[in-house]
RNA sequence: CGGGCCGUGGCGCAGCCUGGCUAGCGCGCUUGCUUGGGGUGCAAGAGGUCCCGGGUUCAAAUCCCGGCGGCCCGACCA
């Protein structure tokens, strides 16, 4: 295609809002506008890369024997609250009426929808397994947009669904799509792990997430460098480091010291002289309205996640300053699980076999030392807190390290959540009812674009993997009121969609350094400039992502280019 | 939902505190000339409900009140 003739507006400063690099990028390179908090328009480059990257994945879902289709975004509410995820799912759906008053939804994920396609359909064992799939467009009303196209409102999601007689079959669902993600993130050229992940609202015994390590990453993986262990913040195990003082000895009763005005650990470790590690930190957590006391160490946090899967609640949230006042009578700053009545305990495992630690007294001013747990308080243990970096690796005692990441795709054994709640049933081989057992996967498209961005930029713009470029070549000549440059880049061109790349000529009359420069900032991986050297007939080759250029005769370079195009592509295409 | 910040031509900003000519600057855009290996130079132009509503005032981009929109941190998160 012509430069000359395309929309492709590159600005020269990006919008002063725009923090992550790959939206910086993508808005400054002219792929895409903003319309409203996390909705975007794609323009013609983001597309043509949309279209590479759904083309990677169609391919490759085809391969595994998925079978696509269309399902529609307006759900009525009726199938939601079948699976009763109508009220799970809170604001985070987005919720219209139809002119007779019908509650109608914007669907965030298709299990609903797949789920009563299967059980209208579906009626015997011989039927199964099926891999259903669509490419559509999603909608979560997104509390908190950010990072341009990293957490939007509407956004394009492969989503595929399984459906399997039994356990086993889901096994091969599963491991068939483990390997198909592979696949895709390779071909896309992306580098990521895969992490073991927490099912969340989905429901489901095991998940995994595929993650691209980056700094505007969403997500927090853990990743052993030792064994190769790693996943989710919110699943992640592992062994503290030991407390920082060793506990004092003794069979010591505890006693109440004043502390006035100290109410963090902080401030007590500060006070007391003793480090954080020696210190119970005691938080309210409201479940289901009912108050429950958790305890982790005083230099540990508390996940949510794992205490909330821990107490079995349905709604947990910290308690509110007044909350806490009326049960505990006392200043958050101030609490501790000794004495406490009527109330549950949950305490995170490091504190077991710990003696003599410091923690609040349940009156305004005033700690604890001396307390034992099992002792002077019993609790419910359970791994409650979130992995601390230098944390030692269950598996092989290596360091693990904390890492902000991309989630570009998940995979979840959802079990019988879906099938038994909306009804799905098939006869088995013996004539008798029996639920099938559903998986259910998803690939963020333009997270895919996004992770490419993150991972590959450098200050002058992006250098995309080939597979998902918008173009794989650009030819420019330097020159353009040069006669011999001009009708030369036409040749090359020409050549190169001979050669079948997707390629582009900038037939601008613009001066070089502009050319140059938008060249380098939508991210072309390859660029042919037809310049001066011509003269002895030669041009020269960039490639953009390592800078490293050749000089090859004028001839040669478009099926240099393919080589080079052809080999990044793999056997893929 | 808690905390912080911001809305002025397409983009980046100044002006606001201390109200007052026709609201400025850089980039971009248009036209002409010029230049031609990393955003060329000169000249002439076009383009603005100063987020919206109300109030104060002789006078509001500027001060006050309310709303809307956006960004960042945290919480939340198929």
């Amino acid at each position: 295609m012509r430069w000359s003739h395309l929309f492709i507006p590159t600005l020269r400063e990006a919008p002063a809002e725009a923090e992550a690099p790959s939206h910086r990028l993508l808005v400054r390179a002219g792929y895409i506008r903003p319309v409203a908090a996390g909705i975007y328009s794609y323009l013609f480059l983001a597309q043509r890369s949309f279209l590479k990257i759904i083309r990677i994945v169609r391919e490759e879902m085809d391969a595994i024997g998925a079978q696509e289709m269309l399902l529609p975004a307006l759900h009525p509410a009726e199938l939601w609250q079948e699976s009763g995820r109508w009220e799970l799912m809170g604001d985070n759906m987005f919720r219209l009426k139809d002119r007779f008053g019908r509650e109608l939804c914007l669907g965030m994920t298709h299990e609903e929808v797949m789920t009563a396609i299967a059980r209208g359909e579906l009626r015997s064992y011989k039927q199964l397994p099926q891999i259903w799939y669509q490419i559509q467009t999603k909608f979560r009303d997104e509390p908190r947009p950010k990072s341009g196209l990293l957490r939007v409102r509407q956004f394009l999601m492969k989503d595929s669904y399984s459906f399997d007689l039994d356990p086993a079959g889901l096994d091969v669902s599963y491991e068939k799509h483990r390997r198909a993600y592979c696949r895709i993130f390779d071909r896309c050229g992306l580098r990521y792990i895969v992490v073991e992940a927490h099912s969340g609202a989905m429901g489901g015994s095991q998940s995994h997430e595929f993650m691209v390590p980056a700094e505007a990453g969403e997500d927090w993986v853990v990743v052993c460098s030792g064994c190769g262990y790693s996943a989710n913040l919110e699943k992640a195990v592992s062994r503290p480091s030991p407390p920082v003082v060793a506990d004092p000895d003794g069979d010591l009763a505890p006693e109440e010291f004043h502390t006035p005005g100290r109410k963090t650990i902080a401030e007590v470790a500060e006070f007391t002289g003793l480090p954080p590690s020696s210190q119970i930190k005691s938080l309210v957590m409201m479940v289901d309205g009912e108050p429950v006391l958790a305890l982790v160490r005083g230099d540990h946090t508390l996940s949510e996640t794992k205490f909330a899967e821990a107490v079995g609640g349905t709604e947990v949230r910290p308690a509110h300053g007044g909350e806490i006042r009326g049960w505990f009578g006392a200043d958050a700053g101030s609490l501790g699980p000794v004495g406490v009545r009527g109330i549950r305990i949950m305490a995170d495992a490091a504190l077991r076999g710990r003696r003599n630690m410091i923690c609040g007294a349940n009156k305004d001013d005033y700690h604890l030392r001396n307390v034992t747990p099992d002792e002077d308080f019993t609790a419910e243990y359970h791994d409650l807190r979130q992995v601390e970096d230098g944390d030692a690796c269950l598996r092989c005692g290596g360091p693990l390290e904390r890492k902000k990441a991309v989630e570009v795709g998940h995979i979840f054994k959802l079990g019988y959540k879906y099938s038994e709640s909306m009804g799905l049933r098939v006869l088995d081989a013996s004539g008798k009812e029996v639920t099938p057992i559903m998986g259910s996967y998803g690939i963020g498209i333009e997270r895919i674009l996004c992770a490419a961005v993150e991972l590959y930029h450098d200050e002058d713009g992006m250098a995309l993997p080939v597979p998902i470029a918008p173009f794989a070549v650009v030819v420019t000549p330097v020159n353009a009121s040069d006669e011999r440059q001009r009708s030369a880049a036409e040749a090359i061109y020409g050549r190169c969609l001979e050669l079948g790349l997707d390629a582009l000529l900038d037939d601008r009359d613009e001066r070089p350094g502009v050319k140059f420069k938008d060249a380098d900032l939508i991210g072309i991986p390859y660029r042919i400039t037809v310049g001066k050297k011509l003269a002895q007939g030669r041009v020269e080759v960039l490639e953009r992502r390592t800078r490293q250029s050749w000089e090859m005769a004028e001839v040669e370079a478009a099926s240099w280019v393919a080589a080079k195009v052809a080999a990044a592509l793999g056997d893929g295409r």
